[in-house]
DNA sequence: GCAAATTTTGACCGATTGGACAAACGTTAG
DNA sequence: CTAACGTTTGTCCAATCGGTCAAAATTTGC
């Protein structure tokens, strides 16, 4: 059981919302161990001393940063239900992702740091909370299946092609930009993801004769 | 112009391809800025200085790597002709894809690592050799659609989204091993997902009815 | 077998790292 | 005004970083 939440002032408040934020920029793209106490203290304007007034250690930052980015992160297989049209409710789900990829890449990125880099520090929430949710979650699209309202197929793997498909477009988003090219790399290209990976999911690369 | 590659005894071929194994493990799991000559040293089985003897920096260790590691990587998507029947060129494309994430999970995550950290170093690789191939293949798969062979749709995204789904497997697999559990997260969940990719790109999720 | 060339090592260097600390500064309640 | 409390800063520290260097150990060519 945790202590009772330290009690803070406006100041304390205001400080440690912009150190989080400096912090997500920085290890989103240098990784926890490539990442600075100083460069973030420089993101966030203010000394590094000053920094460590507000979180004592690096650890607890990062720490601080992937416990709110779970929550945030989960919420939109979370509203993957059962009530709604499924192939409207998978659509939908696709379209939460790739939106969530287009507002937060660098929630995004961060994740897939730690992922990539064995998930040391939440290896137990992926085993417990993330296990336990997608398990439910593939329990109802197998109802779905038996239902005869989508096809028959594996639902772990599809809920992990689903994120592979859209996380890739914030965490590799730099090799999709080079290779569409400076016309069609700008905005409209979460639109085109969009579309495509709707007629993937729906109807794969079959041609309609 | 590059200078002609130096003379190389027995010794130095050994010990350089020891050291690049070894820079292998440990910068795909802790990126470049987090991954210490020390530590490639002690997975070599040698001395910093004498690590230091075969390779001057710690940039030209993975300069090596990355060079070696575009090649291979590249392989499988230069294989894709425009001879064979377009649908078959393209599950033979994901099968060589998947197995690559399985036997080079390591070659995937450096790269994944480089991407994420905004692709640094091979940036201009990206936007030239890269960009070319998957432009040229976006043709040949193009003309496939114009031919009815497979059905219309954005061949970039496509290819992306084959990258996707099959670097997954290797990027995300501590977490997909733990959510797929002791029992699924075994050898054959590569077989499992080598079902459900070919039918995802074949047939989507409509069902058959 | 021996000299030349190659390989390995220990000791060392300046720069950077995460973090500690006391002093200075600012704010606020009475 | 002032005492108490919260905030900020400069200075410092030990550990680690990438990398150098000369000397020792080993291998190689003859």
């Amino acid at each position: 059981m945790e202590g009772s939440a330290p009690r803070r002032t406006r100041i304390q408040q205001e400080k440690r919302e912009l150190i989080l934020e400096a912090a997500l920029e920085v290890f989103s793209t240098n990784g926890f161990r490539g990442s600075t106490i100083d460069q973030i203290a420089e993101a966030a304007g203010m000394s590094k001393p000053n920094l460590l007034y507000y979180f004592r250690r690096k650890e607890d930052i990062h720490e601080t940063l992937m416990e709110r980015l779970l929550a945030t992160w989960l919420a939109p297989l979370r509203e993957l239900d059962d009530i709604g049209d499924p192939m409207t409710e998978l659509r939908s789900y696709i379209r939460r992702k790739l939106e969530m990829a287009r507002d937060f890449p660098r929630e995004s990125r961060l994740f897939a740091n730690e992922i990539l880099q064995g998930a040391p520090r939440i290896m137990p929430l992926l085993e417990g909370e993330l296990k336990t949710l997608v398990d439910e979650k593939a329990t109802v699209i197998k109802g779905w299946m038996r239902a005869g309202k989508i096809a028959r197929t594996d639902p772990w793997h599809l809920i992990f092609s689903i994120w592979a498909t859209t996380q890739h477009y914030a965490d590799f988003d730099v090799q999709v930009r080079a290779v569409l090219g400076a016309d069609r790399g700008g905005d409209g290209r979460f639109e085109d993801a969009a579309r495509f990976l709707e007629q993937l999911f729906i109807d794969g690369l079959k041609p309609k004769n």
